[in-house]
DNA sequence: ATAAAAGCGTACCGTTTAGTACGGTCTTTC
DNA sequence: GAAAGACCGTACTAAACGGTACGCTTTTAT
C-alpha cells in the first residue's frame, strides 16, 4: 500500500524533473517510462492518459505546498511575524523551479483544465488562509478595518510584483536570493501597514487588551 | 514593398488568431498556410523555421504594444492623468487576450529564447517610460524621493497584483470589465502616494514653481 | 506452494508534424 | 513583352509521439 504511493510519487518526481528541464513537450511517456524505470502501460494503467499524469502532478504538487504554507501559518508567533514569515515562504514558492514549471504548462494547456486546477487548489486556498490571517493583524491593532481578500490583493501585489512573471519568462537575474525573502515580505508587510492603517484608539484598545 | 509587410503582418496576424484559439500546439505550419492562403514554402523563406514565426509574432506584437504605450505617455496632460491613463493602458494590454496567449506560448518555450525576446521588447521598453513618468510625478511634487525604477515596481504590484497570472491560467472571472481600467489604475495610484509622499516643502516648492 | 495479479521491457500501429520538392501561375523588372 | 523570380497548392518524407499488445518476471494473496 505505501509502497505503491512511494512508487507513484517517485514518478512524479520523475516527471517534475523532465517538465523542469524541457517544459511540457519533453514530457513524453516513453521518456517517463524509461527514466522511472517502469512501463507504458503501468502509466496508462495508473493515470489514464498522458492528461491525467499532468493533472496528478499538479495535484501532488499544490498539496504539497499547501502543506508548507499551513506549516508557516500554524506557527505560534504573534501575527506580525507569522504574517512576514508566510509572505517570505510565499515568494520563495512561487519563484521556485517547481512552481514555476508546473504554472509554465497549466498556462500551455489549451484545455484550461490544468489552470483551473492550479487556481482551485493553489490560490483558492492559500487565500483565505491569508485573509484569515491578515484578520487576526487587524484584531491585533496592526491593521485597519477593510475586506481582508482586498488587503491580502495588495499585500500579494507589493510583495510578488511582477517577479513571478519574470520568473515565468525564464529571467534568472530578477529572482531574489535566499536569504533575502523574508526581508522582501518585511518590506512589503510595513507598506501594506501604511496603506491600512489601524486607528489609534483600536491600536490602544488592542493594547490594552493583550 | 509595402505590400510585402502588408501581407506579412496579415500572416503574423493569422498566427495570432490560431494561437489564442488554440495555444502553442495549434500553431502548425500547415494550418498557417491553409488560413492565410500561402504556401509552407513561403513561410519557411520568410521565417526560417517555426520557431522563427514565434520570434517574429513576439517582435511584432511587442512593437504594437510599445507604440500603444508610446501614445499613451505622450498624451500631453498633467503627471498624475498621465500616470493613472498609462497605467489603465497597461493593465488593460496584460490581461489581454493577445498579449496572454503570446506569454503563454513564451513561458511554454523550452529553449528560454522567446522569454528573452519578450522580457526585452517589452518590459525592458515600457519599465524606464514609467520610470521617467515617475520622476516628472516627483518634480511636480505628487511623489516622494526615491529610486524610480522602486517606485515603478510598487506601482506596478499595486495595479497589477496577480491578475495577470490568474488570468494566463484561464481564470476569465477575475478580468476587470472594460470600464474599471480606469478605476483600478487610479486606486494604485493614490496607494503609491500613499506609500511614497512627498514632504509638505517639496509639494510647496512645486505648487510654487508652477 | 501455487494461483493470480501486477509490472517490466520491447515491439508495434496510426496519426501528426516539421521541413522539402516541384509544377504551375502571378508579379516584377529590364 | 519576355525573362526572372516569387508565390501558391499539393504531395512527399522522415521522425516523433500517444496509445496498445504481448511475453516474461516479480510480487501478492490464499
Amino acid at each position: 500500500m505505501t509502497a505503491k504511493e512511494e512508487r507513484r510519487r517517485q514518478i512524479l518526481a520523475v516527471v517534475l524533473d523532465i517538465l523542469r528541464e524541457g517544459g511540457a513537450s519533453a514530457v513524453t511517456t516513453a521518456r517517463i517510462a524509461s527514466r522511472a524505470r517502469c512501463s507504458k502501460e503501468t502509466l496508462y494503467n495508473w493515470f489514464g492518459d498522458r492528461d491525467g499524469i499532468f493533472r496528478a502532478l499538479v495535484e501532488a504538487q499544490s498539496a504539497q505546498l499547501n502543506a508548507m504554507m499551513a506549516r508557516e501559518l500554524a506557527d505560534h508567533a504573534d501575527s506580525a511575524t507569522t504574517m512576514i514569515r508566510a509572505g517570505a515562504a510565499l515568494l520563495d514558492l512561487l519563484t521556485g523551479e517547481a512552481s514555476l514549471a508546473i504554472n509554465r504548462s497549466a498556462m500551455a494547456d489549451g484545455s484550461g483544465e490544468l489552470g483551473e486546477l492550479l487556481l482551485q487548489h493553489g490560490r483558492g486556498r492559500t487565500a483565505p488562509q491569508m485573509a484569515s490571517l491578515i484578520a487576526r493583524l487587524q484584531a491585533d491593532g496592526l491593521v485597519g478595518d477593510g475586506d481582508p481578500a482586498e488587503i491580502f490583493q495588495a499585500f500579494h501585489g507589493l510583495l510578488i510584483g511582477d517577479r513571478q512573471i519574470r520568473a515565468l519568462l525564464g529571467d534568472k537575474a530578477g529572482r531574489p536570493r535566499p536569504g533575502e525573502f523574508e526581508t522582501l515580505s518585511r518590506i512589503a508587510f510595513e507598506r501594506m501597514c501604511k496603506l491600512f492603517p489601524a486607528s489609534a484608539r483600536a491600536a490602544a484598545n488592542a493594547a490594552t487588551a493583550a
